[in-house]
DNA sequence: GGGAAAAACTAATAAGTGTTAGTTTTGCAG
DNA sequence: CTGCAAAACTAACACTTATTAGTTTTTCCC
């Protein structure tokens, strides 16, 4: 029996993880309830569990989806043979284009994870740290290759990180300042600062 | 009637205001339940409202702390007359130092504001939008004296506040890196960038 | 069109929510 | 020691929560 198409391409079930990420978002994970998926899904509450098993069985989706898809980007980095200010640059824009595509649920991956449920949630921060790893690793192979700063690998990679999860307050200003002019301006911030 | 001290120099609505950071920041506000934080303060859930009028006068509370005190620091900045990379360097530093003073406030401040009700709500967006326009008057008189690179303002601070914000995942490597290097490498990175 | 599976519905449950009412205990001023 | 106010308590309310059970409707292949 194949499965139901709605719409575009999406099973039911891809409908229902979508909207709950747009849900999750406006609300929080645990201010949303399930009568309010059901609404805009355009059904009675019992009825999304014809398609999914649980309220957290949303979150671990929505979690691990984009959990894997920097996993996915990090690696074919790892595996090019670019200098490492390139391997940051290309850190940065692959971070803005997947946030560019998926908002929700990027989002809700990074404020919402705690609610995860063992086991799945000592294997997010799992993903996380490894993914933490990867990055680190670029700057202290950066620094050998005298292409970098002497600087502390650890505080470098959470400075990047952090600036670029701060992508997600840009939206209210997207009439201002064009993503072009975002990504590249990160980028020469976070490489080459900002003092004359 | 003079208030009733507690330990410190502390009421027993800070005392309970105190406990509700550390709660709302561990189980983010709407996961966390009036009966819990009662447990923490060792008394009866409902004894809690001869101290405090309602839950969210808990989480106003403790947003309007944090966001005036951001402003205060600023407001200093301003008055005060050093170069624009002073200034961004003052601001990183009171960020950090804020911080590690009142961890869980501004963890609950940065994440739970969106579950503050109205008119509270708008006066503390109202609050960080001001503040993020003085920062962007900082870096645009930088450019002006020729003390900054030509960037877009708005991107700049983004990319700052962000990296400053993302100090609150620093916590679990207390053990690696010290306060002292955290604070100059990130002022360095921001201001200089990390090639050589 | 008949039949079966998928997916919708209504009704209900057990647990947990913030908060109020009413009462008892505590602690201190005179 | 008395009296009074502050602050604790128990009991309860009205509501919302995710989820299950049982039933009816829809969908779709032959």
């Amino acid at each position: 029996m194949a499965k139901i198409k709605t719409g575009k391409n999406n099973s039911k079930k891809e409908v229902i993880i979508e909207k709950a990420a747009s849900l999750f978002k406006s609300k929080s994970y645990t201010a949303s309830s399930m009568r309010e998926l059901a609404d805009m899904v355009g059904v009675e509450a019992p009825s999304l569990y014809n398609h999914i098993g649980s309220k957290s069985e949303l979150l671990q989706a929505i979690c691990f989806k984009i959990g894997n898809a920097f996993t996915d980007q990090v690696e074919k980095i790892k595996s090019s043979k670019i200098s490492t200010p390139e391997k940051i640059e290309a850190v940065i824009r692959f971070h803005i284009e997947i946030m560019a595509e998926n908002f929700d649920e990027v989002y809700v991956a990074n404020h919402e994870w705690k609610h995860l449920k063992e086991p799945y949630l000592a294997d997010f921060l799992s993903i996380r740290r490894n993914y933490e790893k990867s990055l680190i690793s670029f700057i202290e192979t950066g620094i050998e290759r005298k292409e970098i700063k002497s600087v502390n690998p650890y505080v470098a990679v959470l400075t990047i990180l952090s600036a670029v999860r701060g992508l997600e307050f840009w939206q209210r200003n997207k009439k201002n300042v064009s993503l072009q002019v975002l990504e590249n301006d990160m980028i020469n911030h976070l490489l080459n600062g900002i003092v004359k």
